[in-house]
RNA sequence: CGGGAAAUAGCUCAGCUUGGUAGAGCGCUACGUUCGGGACGUAGAGGUCGCAGGUUCGAAUCCUGUUUUCCCGACCA
């Protein structure tokens, strides 16, 4: 490919609006150019990359025997009313009318079509397990779509979905994709890990994301060194390293706090550590359960872990007009004991083994002091509830948890027959027994995974792409258009190269400057300079990751390609 | 959805407080000089100042409304 004829607008500033380094280097690379909020067009540049990175996906996919085939984006509400998400996917969800007046939506993701295209279809155990996936535009109309690619509202996806006929088969398959994935990404050249998630609207209990370390990150991973245990902090578990030394009953007090709302207003107000304090939260589990959680006071309540154990569909704290409603009191002084108006009490362990505390009284300005569990209160459960710490040993081999912000690039699910029960897609065992198919849905972010490779590719002056993802193989960069010896060797290079390689040659009447800031912006693996010794048939190559570059003769240089990109 | 900021040339921004015919740098075009790390000079092209109302003899500037974009948080994957 020429250069003078790919549209490759690149820039000197990055537009204001960006902020994630990734997002920069595609605006000022010119791979992409917004369109709207969190809507891009994919500029020749980035749809290259995009195109390289499927196609490493399509190649995982076939080894794993999963074929593809591609969904409609349009897709009608009633198949989401036969699932139950129409309502329970909620705003997220880019939803219009024909002119018939008929619902309609783009889709956010295909379980519901998959099920019914698909599972419906599959009668006999025989039949199973199978697997097929598509890569396409996914839609989701993003509360605040940001970081470029990193979080958009139109993104390409590539979605597979599995049927099984057995839990076993789909644990065969779970894994499967697990490994497709990883190698997916491991040739695109992005650090992965693996991590415990949770499955939010998607339903299922068992779910895996992969997440890439970045500086950039939304997530937030929770690893020990030696890999282990490694959790999203939303699921995170760590073993709580606090002991209280075991105390005599000493009778419980109530006592005034006037105008102390939070635990670091009562650790200096009564002069106790944080850890003597158990805090109390009014919980709203489905618009109707009042639920009070009990947590240490140097602790803080992880409410996805409790909306796990709730076993419900939302959850958030009590505004304060409710809690003044429900309880009479306001924020700092609402405690357990005789809290009459709490549907059920959830107690994190942090709570347990612990002597002569602070609760609120229930009685607005005051606390009850020297508390204790069994004698003055029992709440109805004990559980992990609470977010994990840095520091802390994991639960596994008990070594200090590392905590990474990180790129979500991909979540795989063991959906179980939550869509196919609710949409009746039964198959007969071998038993002639009429039963439920059994599917894993497993989605990788394509666009994610280019925002997370650049993220963790940049250098000085641009990105040092991974071979099997950059636009280009090789850049052939010529310094004197008007050097006929120059051109000459160029094109003997151009010619040569392009029959096993992408080949991009700047042929660009520019200054020497500007083509060097360009290829350092671009930053294809191997970079041929061809310049003053054109005639004696010597070049200069340099890596992006190279301080300088080394001077070569053709046979060198053919040399160091063959080994360079294989 | 709560809070904050912004919208003036392709990009980065000034001008607004104190109303008076639209500015700079980079980029673009032409010519000349230069020619291996985003050159220099000269001459140009390019903007209904987000949009709609209002105040005024006169609005980029003041007022009202509105749209869009970005950031922090909540939400979500």
């Amino acid at each position: 490919m020429r250069q003078s004829k790919l549209f490759m607008p690149t820039l000197k500033e990055a537009p204001a609006d960006a902020v994630a380094e990734s997002h920069k280097l595609m605006l000022r690379g010119g791979y992409v150019r917004q369109v709207t909020a969190g809507v891009y067009a994919y500029l020749p540049l980035g749809y290259r990359v995009l195109s390289k990175a499927e196609q490493i996906m399509r190649e995982e996919m076939a080894k794993i025997n999963v074929p593809e085939m591609s969904m409609p984006d349009l897709l009608p509400a009633t198949l989401w009313e036969e699932s139950g998400r129409w309502q329970k996917y909620g705003p997220e969800m880019f939803k219009l009318k024909d002119r018939h007046g008929r619902q309609s939506l783009l889709g956010p993701t295909h379980e519901e079509t998959f099920t019914d295209i698909v599972a419906k279809d599959l009668k006999s155990y025989k039949q199973m397990p199978i697997a097929l996936f598509q890569i396409q535009s996914k839609f989701r109309d993003e509360n605040r779509p940001r970081f470029g690619l990193l979080r958009s509202r139109e993104f390409i996806m590539l979605d597979a979905y599995s049927f099984a006929a057995t839990k076993e088969q789909l644990d065969q398959q779970f894994e499967d994709e697990k490994k497709a994935f990883t190698a997916a990404y491991h040739r695109c050249g992005l650090k992965v890990t693996p991590v415990i998630a949770d499955s939010g609207t998607m339903g299922g209990k068992n779910s895996t994301e992969f997440q890439a370390p970045a500086a950039i990150g939304e997530d937030t991973i929770a690893t020990n060194e030696t890999g282990t245990y490694s959790a999203n902090l939303e699921m995170a578990c760590s073993i709580d390293t606090f002991k209280q030394e075991e105390e005599e009953l000493k009778q419980v007090e109530e006592v005034a706090t006037p105008g102390q709302e939070t635990i670091s207003d009562l650790v200096d107000f009564l002069k106790v550590p944080a850890t003597r304090i158990v805090k109390s939260i009014l919980y709203i589990a489905n618009e109707n359960e009042k639920v009070l959680v009990l947590i240490r006071g140097d602790k803080q309540v992880n409410e996805i872990k409790l909306k796990h154990l709730l076993d419900v569909d939302s959850l958030r704290v009590a505004t304060d007009a409710e809690l003044t409603d429900i309880t009479g009191v306001t924020k700092g002084s609402v405690g357990p004991i005789n809290a009459d108006w709490a549907d059920q009490v959830v107690a994190d362990n942090t709570v347990n083994n612990l002597y002569n505390f602070v609760v609120g009284a229930n009685k607005k300005g005051f606390q009850f002091i020297n508390v204790n569990l069994g004698r003055d209160f029992n709440p109805d459960k004990f559980a992990d509830v609470r977010v994990a710490n840095e520091g802390e040993p994991d639960p596994v081999d008990h070594l200090p948890l590392k905590f990474t912000t990180s790129i979500e690039v991909g979540h795989i699910f063991k959906l179980g027959t939550y869509y196919t029960k609710t949409m009746g897609a039964n198959f007969l065992d071998k038993n002639g027994k009429a039963q439920p198919v059994i599917m894993g849905s497993y989605g990788i972010g394509v666009t994610r995974v280019l925002s997370a490779v650049i993220e963790q590719h940049l250098t000085k002056n641009g990105v040092a792409w991974p071979k099997e993802i950059a636009p280009f193989d090789l850049h052939i960069v010529q310094m004197k258009m008007k050097d006929e010896g120059q051109t000459n060797l160029a094109q003997k290079l151009e010619e040569k190269y392009s029959a096993n390689y992408d080949v991009l040659y700047d042929d660009r009447n520019e200054r020497a400057g500007v083509k060097f800031a360009d290829a350092d912006l671009l930053g294809a693996p191997v970079r041929v300079t061809v310049g003053k010794k054109a005639n004696e048939e010597v070049v200069e190559v340099k890596r992006p990751t190279d301080e300088k570059a080394t001077e070569m003769t053709l046979s060198e240089l053919d040399e160091f390609i063959n080994k360079e990109l294989g």
